[in-house]
Order: structure tokens, then C-alpha cells, then sequence
DNA sequence: GGGAGTGTATGGTTTTCATCGAACACTCGG
DNA sequence: CCGAGTGTTCGATGAAAACCATACACTCCC
């Protein structure tokens, strides 16, 4: 089989620095996504679990949005027990694209 | 000042403050787009026609690209004899969206 | 060991978006 | 008035993205 020795297979993790501009605008341009993020940014690091999200889709789509935001630089998982526990990677992402994400994490105006 | 004087319907414009985060992002995530804004930022304000701009499409989706960054609040219009000038609406767009543009505009490292 | 819980992969459907060619509208200069 | 230049609109096409239901893989705990 492949392999899967012990732990299973860590998710290709893409750092922000390797991120181009057109891609991270992308995966922040979702609103599945932004609630994501949202609800990442209100609560300390390696405590939420995928499923821990109230975000209206199916486990597969979620899944998928993950794997954006991990392709985007934006999240970082790892493997807890049966659990896969995310972190917002609040630091890089800002390093690399200063201001974005607080504009995403601001509280929006009503309008 | 209220209307432009011409005869060609001016083109729905929309503020930035009226623009949702997911919508801006939306704009900015297509290279067609960041390098019409990346030219636009370049050059004096209303020197621009439309079709100056040196991008791999066609007429009738360079014509579809202006109408979405108009509808982001990103580009502002206005008719000049038979040709249709541009101007980046920084100020306003900065003042909704703090440092995106900037982000946008930034020399992309080589990697 | 066998379920229950959790997340991923696969396959297929639907929607959205970028693009083009062609037709149309407007302006300007002969 | 006609033709060239400029930009929008329309219809169609192809590609990308979001989504679901199902099936699979792994971990924990009884």
C-alpha cells in the first residue's frame, strides 16, 4: 500500500511565502471559507477539529474548503488521536501578505 | 456633476463602501484583472482608454473584466469623445479596503 | 475485535466564470 | 454621410469550482 506508516499521511501543508497573490485572494474569497477563518481566529490554536464548524456544508466540502485554506497557507492541521485539530497561521500568512487577513477578520459595517 | 454629459449610459459604478469583502477579494483574484490594475496604478488618472491595456483577451473580456472591477469599487469611468478613460479609485478603495490594494500593486518576489 | 466517531477520496452533478466571435451603438474625421 | 476606431451586448463554449452521497481509512474505546 502507500505509505502510511504510523500516523496518518500529514496533509501537504504549502507555507504562505510559496503562496502567489491571485491564489490566496482566491481562497479568501469564499464565504464558507471566511467563516472558517473567522471561527479559527476567535478561538486558541489546535482546539477546533474539522468538524467543529458551523458552517452549512456536507463533511466531504468541508473537507475540500480545508484543504484550500492548507493549500493557501492560511491553515495548519495536524493529527490529534482520531481528531484533526487546525491552526490559523496568523503570523506567516501575515508576514507574507500584511493587512489581508484583518481585513477578512473585521467586523463588517451592516452596510 | 450630477451625470456625465455624454450620451452612452455611464456604466453602473459602485462604491467601494458598498462592496463585500468576498466580492473585492473575488476582483482581485484573476491575473487579467491585477494587471489591468497594476497598469492603471502606473499611470496618470484618466489617461487610459480601456483598450490600452495590454492583456491576452479579447475585446469583449477585457470589456467583461472593467465591468466586474467597476462593480468591486476598484475602477472608475468616465467617456472621452468615442473612447472610454479610466481611473483607480485608490483613495476611496483604500479607505474600504486598508492595504489590499497595496498588496496588489507590491513587486511580486520571484519566489 | 467491533462499533462509533472523524476525516479523506472518488464519482457525478450543478453552477459559476472566463473567453470568443459576431452584431450592435456611439464618436470622430474626412 | 460614410468609414474607421472604440467599447458593449449577446449567445455559445469550455474549464474550473462547489457540492453531495457514497465508500474507504484511521483512531479510540468498550
Amino acid at each position: 500500500m502507500a505509505e502510511r506508516t504510523s500516523h496518518r499521511a500529514a496533509p501537504g501543508h504549502t507555507h504562505p511565502d510559496e503562496v502567489p497573490v491571485p491564489a490566496a485572494l482566491a481562497a479568501l474569497a469564499d464565504p464558507v471559507r471566511i467563516q472558517l477563518v473567522r471561527e479559527l481566529a476567535g478561538s486558541a490554536e489546535w482546539t477546533r477539529s474539522c468538524g467543529s464548524f458551523d458552517v452549512p456544508v456536507g463533511k466531504a466540502a468541508l473537507s475540500h474548503h480545508f484543504a484550500v485554506l492548507r493549500g493557501a497557507g492560511l491553515v495548519e492541521q495536524r493529527d490529534e488521536g482520531s481528531r484533526r485539530v487546525n491552526r490559523l497561521r496568523r503570523p506567516e500568512f501575515d508576514a507574507r501578505f500584511p493587512g489581508l487577513l484583518d481585513l477578512v477578520l473585521r467586523e463588517e459595517p451592516p452596510r
